[in-house]
DNA sequence: CATGAATGAGAGTTCATTCAT
DNA sequence: GATGAATGAACTCTCATTCAT
């Protein structure tokens, strides 16, 4: 497997992504990836010998890329409140993002695949490395706020955790009934009321 | 299609709800409810076309039932603590549940056929609804707690839809990355702990 | 098999007549017969077994409707050159006719149902005896139309033939590539011009 | 799709044709022509995705074929009463022949796809297309025939298209109540008889 | 006689997967 | 490595036909 190789299962997983996008993962079809590559039926069975294998090499994919991406510091002496608002404001977009997110494929991945005990996992479960990752740092800065006055909150660690719980809900109630940016605003500024403290 | 018609009707319903939760909602075919029915091919498409017709009659069911179900009424004297508590045992039950649950079919229902504004959405989305008689339910338990001075929250209005979306959000991370009783438990416990006054 | 049966039998035989004018024979299906009747599916197969059963006798029908029907009398002083006119007049209409002529259907069943020397060839084909009945009356009406020096023609037996078979020409091609009347008429002139004498 | 599938498609045509010829259209199901080819239901998909596509093809083909074999010249010092017979005993071949002709089933193809205005009408109706060339062949036939006086008539491209129809006529009652040859030779001789002057 | 629910064969179509080139 | 033709299993859906009521 020489590096050409490499580089065509990274184009692979690049228009399987785009694919898995825009049809979750039950939909799609090998032939649907091989069309999306432009290669040969044979071809992708050369690399891949089914979509569930794909699937996870894309969300290895992107998990990487999100920790690259994460990597952005921030000043120490930035505002706790204004980090908080920048989580926020990216798990929102992350809520509302209907085109190349992964999130209806991922969970229908998950809904036939559980993780949790059975055999063969290996690899962790993206949904909740996402979950895992952006629990942490809500937790941090939740801590770092208390620490410095700006918030209030008496477990920082269980606030994060609920907090965490609501966002999942809007995530998923976004993608089956609908969720209005506005009524979403008013979501995600009531978690933040319950938080920061009112002279803050 | 008299009323013999209608009983099996009912019982291939019946049948299609336990395919549709032991499967979910896309890896469901026609063959599959017509084994579990013990009926022949042509049999099952006198009653129903397709798998999305069955699959909204059986969620059109299950509503019904559980309509009947809540209406168990409640002693108006009960504590609203209590009552909280009852609720939260019901969603824990819901949340957990893996047998005969059609969460994940509706979820994978819903993600196919988005709910909004397009066409022919006579029928209510049902996770829209269980989501709104849990949050009526829920806030009236607030507010009656709130009078009876044994809650306290500010919004509770607010503060029951963040639960729910929490809850919510509990639901799908129980189906996708697994989510220990024990776990859960804290969880709700921490939902109670923000609304019940210490001393109740 | 009462009164009342034979009065049924007629009502199928004349809805599954406007089926079949109006889909052909082999696209009829005992399906369309029962809708088209609005009786039962098994009600049709008491008194038919098939959809070849049902379209002979709504062939034998229709022929015995036509026998009646020219019946009428022709005044012994008409000119033979009206009567001919007439009689073209009449076969234009069958040419052109879409709505509610079974000759489509007819060449279909008897595409599959060649008649000939085969067994069971107990009733007659009807296209055959259209075409022989029709034959008939031309030819007494050239032959008259000779014996009164209206017509001229050497072989009275051949030419009306070969003006049938013309005329079959033309009905066939008018149901599948098209006949215009303009161009139907120019034909049926020419084969008048060939027989009425000039100065008649 | 190289040359290769491109004999392959000829070799479906082929076995296509023999289907057709022995089933006429309606009757034909993909499964016939896969058994025929003796290739795998999915291997047809490949090449064609309907009956009628298949046809069309069929038809196309024929067409082709047809018109490489008149370009078979003819001496120009041939008498035109015998270039007639030889026309005539082509269209004496056509309308009799039983096996591998397409007449059955093209007829059965444009009852139910009638030509006319319709859209798509890109590919000419092939039996009118047989009808027009025929037509043509016979007009230049006659023509000549005059101008060397050899046969007599008034008006060559009428009677041309009138013999036409005749002979139309005939071929489809040789498909639907029998025409025997005695009788088939009989009116070609009349319609011979009409128009060769009668000391040629 | 009449009904219409039920059956099962069969047609159309798609797709994962293989394999000769 | 790469191709894409070929296969066959599986699925959807329709219909002729039967049969208990």
């Amino acid at each position: 497997m020489g590096e050409k190789s490499e580089q065509k299962r990274l184009y692979i997983l690049e228009k399987a992504a785009g694919v898995f996008a825009a049809k979750g993962f039950r939909a799609v079809s090998m032939k649907d990836i091989v069309d999306a590559c432009e290669i040969s039926r044979g071809g992708l069975y050369l690399y891949y010998s089914g979509t569930e294998e794909i699937f996870r090499d894309v969300l290895k994919l992107r998990l990487e890329a999100e920790d690259e991406a994460s990597v952005s510091g921030v000043g120490a002496d930035t505002a706790m409140a204004d980090l908080l608002l920048l989580f926020l404001k990216e798990q929102k977009k992350e809520i509302l993002r209907k085109k190349n997110s992964l999130t209806v494929a991922a969970y229908e991945y998950y809904f036939a695949h559980p993780t949790g005990r059975g055999a063969g996992q290996r690899e962790e479960n993206m949904l909740k490395q996402q979950f895992d990752t952006a629990l942490k740092v809500l937790r941090k800065i939740l801590e770092e706020g208390v620490a410095r006055g700006e918030f209030y909150c008496e477990d920082c660690r269980s606030t994060a955790t609920s907090m965490m719980y609501a966002l999942e809900g809007m995530k998923i109630c976004a993608r089956t009934f609908g969720l209005t940016e506005a009524r979403l605003d008013k979501e995600l500024l009531y978690l933040l009321e319950g938080i920061v403290l009112e002279d803050a």
